[in-house]
DNA sequence: CTCACTATTGCTATGACTTGCGATAACCGA
DNA sequence: TCGGTTATCGCAAGTCATAGCAATAGTGAG
């Protein structure tokens, strides 16, 4: 299906604006933030408005073409949602991120799903705490 | 030790609005929001400002008085550091809360610690996912 | 107790979103 | 192709949290 029909099944219309921000986030090698989607798009079109990101970057996220995640900082980070999962460790002391596979996770994640009926996205927030490095300087 | 001696051995000071900040949280009996913990002090005392508390907030968290957790909905929930410890799971689709014990994370938590190093928090960020009803309605 | 030092406060500004609203432009049916 | 319906847009305003700065007030020394 194509971009178009999948958005007017849902009562969506495809937008110029809409287009461009997914066509920002696609070409994105990494995750994107919504003002790095802004800036790519203003290069390649005109001015967007940065509400109009955050609500395109919504609804397509609603379709499942992207997805985001939320690292240590405040800020939201975007990305393709066929792009291989990985976790993010980030270090609450010297901000330092690591990555991990998923499969360190799927064991919680059977035990949530079957004690809880919790099916968790663990890989959508980065889990924070101390790395290597900074645990051993501080003992 | 007390608070004053406690902040004084930091080289901080006990001045009267950190006082109020640490009592407010104290007396509540859940985790708050920093904009509660505002409400509770000017309805204690005077008025306190918003970049005050905050950073109040912060400094009784360097001398572990106080923690804080990240929810489903981007709050920060403040409480005090000795209750007891718990994860939270939050339905991406309804909202639901729910509590599970820092036990359910362990494993996790060790194969992290031997595999990268990583000393993880794993109960700092709410995990998100589907709850159970919402995944029998979905389904 | 008095005073100098400087941590902390309140205020303002900035950043990252979020929301309400009137104007615009997709979309669809005739 | 045309016109009405209404999703979406741009802009203004609001929220949560953080940062810079001058005025204020804990603190410890004398
Ligand atoms: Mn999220
Ligand atoms: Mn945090
Ligand atoms: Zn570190
Ligand atoms: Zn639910």
């Amino acid at each position: 299906m194509d971009l178009g029909s999948d958005l007017r099944a849902k009562g969506k219309r495809l937008t110029v604006q809409r287009r461009l921000v997914l066509e920002a986030v696609q070409r994105a090698r990494h995750h994107v933030t919504a003002d790095e989607v802004a800036k790519r798009v203003r290069g390649e079109a005109g001015q967007i408005d940065p509400s109009t990101v955050y609500r395109n970057l919504e609804a397509l996220e609603e379709l499942g073409y992207v997805t985001h995640t939320h690292l240590g900082s405040r800020v939201t980070r975007w990305h393709r949602a066929d792009m291989h999962q990985h976790a993010h460790l980030v270090c609450r002391s010297c901000g330092a991120e690591d990555e991990v596979p998923v499969s360190v996770f799927t064991g919680l994640a059977r035990r949530l799903r079957t004690s809880h009926g919790f099916r968790a996205d663990l890989a959508h927030s980065a889990v924070e705490g101390i790395c290597r490095r900074c645990a051993v300087v501080q003992s």
